[in-house]
DNA sequence: ACCATCAGTCAAAGCGCTTTGGATGTCCGC
DNA sequence: GCGGACATCCAAAGCGCTTTGACTGATGGT
């Protein structure tokens, strides 16, 4: 069924048809009744494609999933994100569209993106300190934002991110006030942005209060479960171990605290635990008591606010750049406490 | 740059310009190297949606993720599935789109995807037992292939799968071949066909050790890491509690570990566990020694050879309904031993 | 009674591509 | 030197929609 037959089974044009289901003004409110219940009666909607060439807008969304070969790794908020930017499209008759890509090969993809014309925007994920995305979206004119930031961009754009700086400080902070001196930092990779912010807030918090890091017990990597143990494990093995561990996430923080048990030792009595929680659906911290102390902030709210930026920013191009930053919660739980006194 | 003003750059006619480009015979060497050549200098790619518009084709899958309101969890096995398939789709030039639906208007999004036309097929992720979609589907003539099975639906159709009964049975004989015959099942929700397939298998290994599962030891939910510390808590709680677990799922074993732990007991030595592992990128069991015994099926192979099948079947319909099982390999690791004498 | 206005409708052009059905020129065999 | 075969190219129609510009009656003010 399409409009040329709706039509002439209307007994009417084309034109009035598409006006009727558009909601355009110079059609009688009776006529439109009529077309509408025809077009539901005969199961009609309109073909997405020829609509979209019409009218020059894709009614989609891209997001281009970097898959490094080198880092196999499929981000796990990936899913939460995923969904909270996907209700927001759906609500605004949108749909998403993602491409998985290379990251050798992204400056090709962003161009054909462009020239192909089946999205209207795209999110940009997973930042890295000097993103050269930016600066290619914004000279190929495709409305874009980015999940984060990127610290070595100074050029504007939109962006929605976290305050990784300022989550880390006050987790930092926290562990000081528990009497913690020697504090790990089980970060994310380093040349990733949000990284990068999470070790700045880690390192100037240490600083104010007079400490030095020291270097054997940070470690920065892709954030698996297995690299939170084994990082544990051996700073557990140090002459002089950790009395607390700072960990970029809920993942990473299992392998940690897989590597305390098996130290024989119990999270908050000799060893404080800290994560980033990114309130996945699938893996809460804890519903009443938290396992884990930790800075949480939503991935999936941080999609759908994502979408909703990019939305407006579609709408309206001259909105300008928008920016959004998100504190996280420090969120007590179980995993943390008073630094274990040398007996 | 469009193919009217590419063609008129080089004093040719559209459609020997798309000819040349898309290597029809019918044009000379010599011009399609002259074409290919501007193509590229002037960048050109063409507009995809006046090309499926043209075609018919939309060069591009339909991804339907159901978000139901009632259980709000994103499948944490997405990321990788997701990345496996549009690893297939980016080598074949597709286009992977995703629609997240409410599980109560699915069957109005079906048939508006099929009227949108912007999706040559679809791939149904988490088949209930009674599948609805399927018979929907077939009637629509959009043609999709199913992650997993229904049990109950008899009508052929395409579909890839795990192995689950075979796996789980295999699981349950390896648990009782070392003694154990308390065994607990901690599943995923009973209406998912592939939690009704792996509590088949496990109960029938059981009958036919002439053993009958205790309804205590078995529950069913969505597989969270929460999910698996309490069931294994409150089991761990009996009288006669388990000596071993059957898991449905890595997180859900995570959970089950914890409970474990501050039982005070050790997994493999007080208490067996096996777990099912989809081999997510960012959960791995283990390097060398798994954590984990486990019945292991990569998430991330299937979403590539689904893919694969989807754009067979698109190609050439007729090739008939695609079906594939995957077995699932059970791996040792150090999570199982011998049940404990009653000391 | 007459023109301006306006609500309601329509035919046709256009979005950027593919593809059908020629048209043109070239080369060969006879 | 002529008809066919073949290679190479082209004009135009069509994919399903939106949108421009125009047309028709009815209404109302003077």
């Amino acid at each position: 069924m399409n409009l040329k037959e709706l039509s002439r089974h209307l007994n009417l044009s084309q034109t009035t048809v598409s006006r009727a289901l558009n909601g355009y003004p110079e059609v009688s409110e009776k006529t439109r009744k009529r077309v509408r219940e025809a077009a539901e009666a005969l199961n009609y909607s309109p073909n997405a494609r020829a609509k979209s060439l019409a009218t020059g807008r894709a009614h989609a969304i891209g997001h281009v999933i970097p898959i490094s070969t080198k880092h196999e790794m499929v981000n796990p908020i990936f899913g939460d994100f995923v969904a909270g930017a996907g209700d927001t499209y759906a609500r605004a008759g949108y749909e998403m569209v993602l491409s998985l890509v290379d990251d050798s090969r992204e400056e090709d993809l962003y161009r054909q993106i462009r020239a192909r014309g089946n999205v209207d925007g795209v999110v940009i994920h997973g930042p890295r300190m000097a993103e050269d995305r930016i600066p290619l979206l914004s000279e190929l004119q495709l409305p874009f934002v980015v999940h984060g930031r990127a610290s070595e961009v100074n050029t504007p754009y939109s962006w929605l991110d976290t305050n990784n700086t300022r989550a880390f400080a006050r987790a930092t902070r926290f562990l000081l006030d528990l009497g913690h001196r020697r504090i790990a930092l089980i970060n994310g990779l380093e040349h990733m942005d949000f990284a990068f912010r999470r070790r700045e807030g880690f390192l100037s918090t240490l600083r104010e209060a007079g400490l030095t890091a020291d270097p054997a017990l940070m470690r920065s990597s892709e954030m698996t479960e297995i690299y939170g143990y084994r990082s544990a494990r051996d700073m557990l093995a140090h002459d002089t171990p950790p009395t607390a561990f700072l960990v970029a996430s809920m993942i990473t923080a299992l392998g940690v605290r897989r590597a305390v048990h098996e130290a024989g030792l119990e999270m908050g009595r000799d060893v404080s635990v800290i994560t980033h929680d990114d309130d996945l659906s699938y893996l809460k911290n804890g519903h009443d008591v938290p396992i884990f102390t930790a800075t949480r902030s939503s991935v999936r709210d941080a999609g759908a606010r994502l979408a909703e930026m990019l939305l407006d920013l579609i709408r309206d191009p001259g909105c300008g750049p928008l920016t959004e930053l998100m504190e996280a919660e420090l969120i007590i739980g179980s995993s943390t406490g008073p630094a274990p006194t040398k007996a």
